[in-house]
DNA sequence: TAGTGGTCTAGACCACTTC
DNA sequence: AAGTGGTCTAGACCACTAG
């Protein structure tokens, strides 16, 4: 890790958040579990403390582990048993955490559309697996959800018999870093197959959320569209 | 600043952070000034360089300074010619950046509403101003505003001829900070005048944007609910 | 009591901007 | 050439957690 610096660009304590995020992909450190400590680590990779300490910064504000004063550092798991993923920002008309029964209806291998392969950054002849969900909240329908997923990000996803319901859950079972998101919210008419599963009138104005999921080296990994009633959902803001 | 370590709970940093915000807060940084050096800086409160830089980065992630090497530091200013503040998220069904005329309707002193008090953390006595507004964008309204400001943190607003168009310009002549803002958005039935000011039909649905903006102290700054045309407005996101 | 992350210091060298 | 912020090091002490 100390090599010549003159012919260094990236700053070292990037370059020792490079190799800590590499031993975090390949599962060498699972989620939930814990790093070794600040000594070890900075002894094995031959840098300074200083160093070290700012690269886990780095990563702790790209919010990939948890540092725990006098306990440890560890690598930051999806919670399980959220409905909602971190990145979904709607709430039931309640603003209660929308915590319903979750449908997968239907989950199939095909070819991307035009926009898909644009948004997702697809070849040709990459396929792609649809999922189609319905989130209820307090017994009634909350969301109308299409997710479509590269095949070569998920393997095997598409004959698998259960199935995550939502981003983090799925992005975990395949080990995949999400890091962020970005997205808009609109009204548009609701399409047959939205006005049903939200038992509102063909063509109704709904809600909309068009989203796309990038992971830690900034390639999408999913792009989602979902559909909620205008009546019982909002969309919750926190901006800086 | 340097006293006996054993009675300081906060941090020495943050302690520094808190010394450099006192003073952009009383004008002494003016908005696109520049700070003294860290050199100077760290010498004049006594502490080591690299507690001072570490205040500096805290300023820096709470965007209020910006740090260019070989410049210097820098008081965030606010970017005037910006229709919209970087607390709003709503953008034209086109996707540019809302351009357009503003029309300030009213300003008027009044008293606030149980809802007004409880957000803006009023007491019985206090006064707000309440500014109505128009945007338009490619000629054709693209926002109705009704904001409401707590008369205290604004002395003399209601009495002034020209009337920043936005939240940044607003607290920038008065000398505020704004950190964050937090806020819904939802579908909602047209009330009368925001029908009127975005040309559709009475009790239509259009989209509205409630928000609440805090100032570095996290105090309520100013109270916001903005309505837009359904077919015209969507909400962009940026999720982590 | 041993181990962990958090704070603080002092000093060196670097790339970059400005004059 | 002088000044700025950015990087990197080495070492000290602290509060907190856990066995």
């Amino acid at each position: 890790m100390n090599e010549d610096p003159k012919f260094q660009v990236r700053p070292l304590y990037l370059q020792v958040r490079d190799a800590l995020l590499a031993r975090i992909k390949d599962g060498k450190w699972r989620p939930g579990g814990n790093l070794p400590s600040e000594i070890d680590l900075y002894q094995e990779m031959g840098v300074s403390l200083g160093t070290l300490r700012k690269a886990l910064g780095v990563l702790e504000a790209e919010q990939l582990i948890v540092r725990e004063p006098g306990r440890g550092t560890f690598v930051r798991g999806h919670q399980r048993g959220q409905t909602l993923d971190r990145f979904n920002p709607m709430r039931g008309a309640d603003g209660l955490p929308v915590g319903g029964q979750v449908k997968t209806r239907k989950v199939r291998l095909g070819s991307p559309t035009g926009g898909e392969r644009a948004v997702l950054r697809l070849d040709a002849s990459d396929k792609v697996v649809r999922i189609h969900r319905i989130r209820l909240h307090e017994r009634r329908p909350f969301a109308y959800e299409l997710v479509c997923l590269p095949e070569r990000r998920f393997p095997g996803l598409a004959a698998r018999a259960e199935i995550p319901d939502n981003l983090e859950g799925l992005a975990q079972a395949w080990g995949i870093l999400v890091a962020r998101a970005e997205g808009q919210v609109r009204a548009v008419p609701a399409s047959p197959a939205a006005a049903a599963a939200l038992s509102v009138a063909d063509g109704a104005a709904v809600l909309s959320l068009e989203r796309i999921a990038f992971d830690t080296d900034d390639q999408p990994v999913e792009a989602m569209t979902a559909y909620f009633d205008l009546r019982n959902a909002y969309c919750r803001l926190e901006m800086r």
